[in-house]
DNA sequence: ATATGACATGAGATCGATCTCACATGGCGA
DNA sequence: TCGCCATGTGAGATCGATCTCATGTCATAT
């Protein structure tokens, strides 16, 4: 069935040479006569020769392969940053194997694991955890070039791609104030994740600085997904005293936060406004439209890339903590509140 | 840097048994003692051992990858298959490698070729071009086991996952016109793929059946992308004697389709009807919802990785073409079109 | 008591590419 | 002329897991 494909051997053997005569000429190291090394070429792309990346992997220890464990793949901002990842690896002759930890440590830490078993050649992971971080420390450890993207994790220096979440939820959170909100929302994913944290601290900064007090019933903690977030707003803006304004903090919960409040019978920017963190596509879409704080997205994936691809030529400098800024982009979903 | 990691070799010595030994113990075949077993599977967990997967790759010939080539990753059709896949092939232990042909042909043969190079066990793919097949063909023939999704090719017989295309287009624009339309665009993406050929005729047959004439004026052609439909619809609606309804082949049309028709102040339903094939998230959120044809999207990953996953096993039976039933789903952005 | 077969184990080959080392050959300086 | 070095080539080891085959033990049947 599987056909048997042409080896070394078969080349070395049309040439009439040795294994190791033929891998000279083919791989250009040692010496080799020129004469010999034409014959070798001539046969191998006369039997359309390709070297076994398996067994090159099995010598070298290693396979042209780079794993990435984003949060969840079918999350827009991942699908980007992958494909992105993905167009830049391919220029180095290297496949990224992508295993989405569904937000779930333990998942994260079985994926992990089963490419560490491939004897992948690094890692570009999204942690799940920002503080369950012993099993990526220890891969680490052992050897494996890791980039971090998006979040970053306690206990260990490697090199990390981020955007400064802290200032982007302040700028959003600013720009509410300075519409003259004050009951302000927060609809945030489980502060296990790196980024919720950060962009929690934003929240509470901003209000702070303000002289706004922090009231734990306006926050809301959700799933990133779009169902999820739906319920979420819905029994956050159930409660009496409910905000007059709301910030989600990724582009699958502002999405979640549109569909509950219209299903409320809630009208943005009038009833509530919105601003989320992450553009994203539909936000241009609603009417209105959405107002965001926008990462620069297409900049983080070839980055990413970059960074491990160093590493994996065997560039040794100190981790590089990239960090990049947020930008506000102002659309139609804010409005100054109603007096009631 | 690279730890040594624990080899077979390393078990067998620890547990005082030769490497053969070890290797029945571990995987349980052959005649083993059981107290020999016991300590060799003892003082595997106690070292931690792991089977490296390249070597075993390399004796048998397969990683336990499957590569899979959709058209787009970016697009959410794509991205949620992959997904249901990954999680499939997990359940058996196999990796995905999804390598993403950009709609491209000539990129689309090199990620086969590199991933036959890395020697994966079979392969998952949505052809670019349904007549320019020759590399699949061979590829088939070269023993590799094959799930065309989405859409097939001519010229191969292998297991296939689609869904009807003919009959969701024709449902499409027979609701049209049964709401009074006549002038009905199409846009549609290149001509090339597959579900494009069909879901062209389905378009045409429809008109046909109600004796409407086919007019080549009122089909755009554009890439399958948000900003590219907005273009071509833009392109389609600025010709005199214009569509007074619009079907759209996939839903990132359907957005551009939407952003178009908005930028060009049509609105919807009012001046023009819109059905769009290929259900999405977003077709809830805008006002009016979007009237789609709606396809079985969970169906399809899970069943191309069963039917892939049995070819591995070594099953041996005729080629599968499933084709799935697509379904209307009204919505409001449909309605009868006004005399001029 | 001896043959037979079920059970148990290890030595060595194998997968394909690459690397080390040993062995040639020839040219050139001393 | 001898010796050394640059050049060219091949035999064999190696990576780690697995498989074949040979060898060795016992217990039971004859």
């Amino acid at each position: 069935m599987t056909q048997k494909g042409i080896t070394l051997k078969d080349v070395a053997a049309a040439a009439n040479v040795s294994r190791a005569t033929a891998a000279r000429a083919l791989n250009s190291y040692g010496y080799v006569g020129d004469e010999t090394a034409l014959r070798v070429m001539e046969a191998a792309d006369r039997l359309g020769y390709r070297g076994n990346l398996v067994a090159q992997a099995l010598r070298s220890g290693q396979l042209p392969i780079v794993g990435f464990v984003p949060g969840d793949i079918q999350n827009p901002f991942f699908a980007r940053i992958a494909h992105d990842i993905e167009v830049e690896l391919r220029k180095h002759r290297h496949n990224l194997l992508i295993a989405s930890s569904e937000e779930n440590v333990e998942l994260e830490k079985e994926l992990l694991d089963s490419l560490r078993a491939l004897s992948v050649r690094g890692f570009i992971l999204a942690p799940t955890s920002a503080t369950d971080s012993e099993h990526i420390v220890q891969l680490a450890r052992a050897g494996s070039p890791i980039v971090l993207i998006d979040r970053v994790v306690k206990d260990l220096q490697c090199d990390s791609v981020v955007v400064d979440n802290e200032g982007g939820a302040r700028e959003a959170v600013e720009y509410l104030v300075a519409n003259g909100h004050e009951r302000i929302g927060l609809l945030r994913d489980d502060s296990r994740i790196f980024t919720a944290q950060e962009r929690l601290a934003g929240y509470q900064n901003s209000l702070k600085s303000h002289g706004v007090a922090f009231d734990e019933s306006l926050i809301g903690v959700s799933r990133s997904t779009v169902e999820h977030a739906v319920e979420a707003t819905i029994r956050l803006f159930s409660r009496r005293n409910r905000p007059t304004a709301l910030f989600t903090v990724d582009s699958l919960m502002t999405q979640g936060a549109l569909l509950g409040l219209r299903s409320m019978g809630l009208s943005i920017p009038h009833d509530v406004s919105l601003v989320g963190f992450d553009d994203f596509n539909l936000a241009t879409f609603t009417d209105p439209q959405i107002t965001v704080i926008a990462q620069p997205i297409s900049e983080i994936g070839p980055l990413a890339a970059k960074l491990l691809l160093e590493r994996l030529a065997g560039k040794k400098v100190a981790p590089r903590d990239i960090r990049f800024p947020t930008r506000l982009i102002v659309r139609g979903s804010v409005a100054r509140p109603h007096r009631r």
